[in-house]
DNA sequence: GGCGAAAGCATTGCGCACGATTCAATTGTG
DNA sequence: CACAATTGAATCGTGCGCAATGCTTTCGCC
């Protein structure tokens, strides 16, 4: 509202500077995290994504697509094709319920698990390499989680 | 290492809980704010990128490709083919300069120029959709950059 | 001037994201 | 029971992001 005027004079008024705005250093920051995942993840043969549906499968194996999805904020068309993936790596194995044949179920393979310690290492060597002191990154968390949570 | 005696007896047992991650908050949120902006670009026929590239570009024209990829932190890899669309979207130009025949530099066209005006309005409606305060906009804002900053 | 190294950009390939659509299976309703 | 509506997942098309590669141009250095 503020330029209001001056924007009617001229186009080149309303200078909306990039490094002004919140949604630019949100995208810019999430790259700078899944660059710092890479090299480690890298390692394991896994993607960012998948390494974060690994890591809800093992808070608790067996859950279905659209459960995966409600935790990671993604939908099918996401989820289908990655979970291919982890199938044809050997990490994951997916099945239709009997009960509800619509539904299909996402289970670790001894591989998955195992993966699950080798994660664990990737945790520690990223801890370390953060810039930011502890508290501002939890304040970076929780700002995070009520930009993102509010329009659930 | 805290775990690795609990390690050893079950894999359960090294919970590294998605929620706690700063990394993933980073990720959903930056997904909310492009999801924010996507109906109201959608009218403009434009992308978040690009409409990230017309940000810096209205901030000043004739940028060389790597220019505009400082900025964004994006590389020519993504930024060839964006710039292509919009090119044939009859946003901008490209064009190699004479002087230094390996760069090309980028200009809006006329119609690239009129949509500052309409994107300023994109501004105004996504202001007062947000649901947090303004101070913890900026605290977000700049824990982002710091975040980000530090590996540039 | 010649020539190897580096810069700047384009292309390719792969894996997300996401809207839109499709399809089977289930649920709800009369 | 019939059947319309809804759900859950898969598929498709488009557009990033990014590593790797290739190519032209420029620069550095002798």
């Amino acid at each position: 509202m503020r330029n209001a005027f001056a924007m009617s004079i001229t186009s080149q008024e309303t200078t909306v500077r990039l490094e002004d705005q919140v949604c630019f250093a949100l995208y810019a920051a999430a790259r700078t995290a899944q660059q710092a995942y890479r090299p480690l993840l890298d390692e394991l043969g896994l993607t960012y994504p998948q390494y974060l549906v690994l890591l809800v499968l093992w808070e608790q194996d067996g859950q279905t697509v659209s459960a995966l999805g409600d935790r990671l904020h993604l939908d099918s068309g996401t989820l289908s094709p990655l979970l291919r993936r982890l199938d044809e790596h050997g990490l994951i194995t997916r099945e239709r319920q009997s009960t509800d044949a619509r539904r299909v179920s996402v289970h670790l393979t001894a591989a998955g698990d195992d993966l699950r310690s080798r994660a664990a290492e990737v945790q520690r060597c990223l801890e370390g390499a953060v810039p930011l002191p502890p508290e501002d990154l939890l304040s970076l968390r929780d700002l995070s989680r009520r930009f993102a949570g509010s329009d659930a």
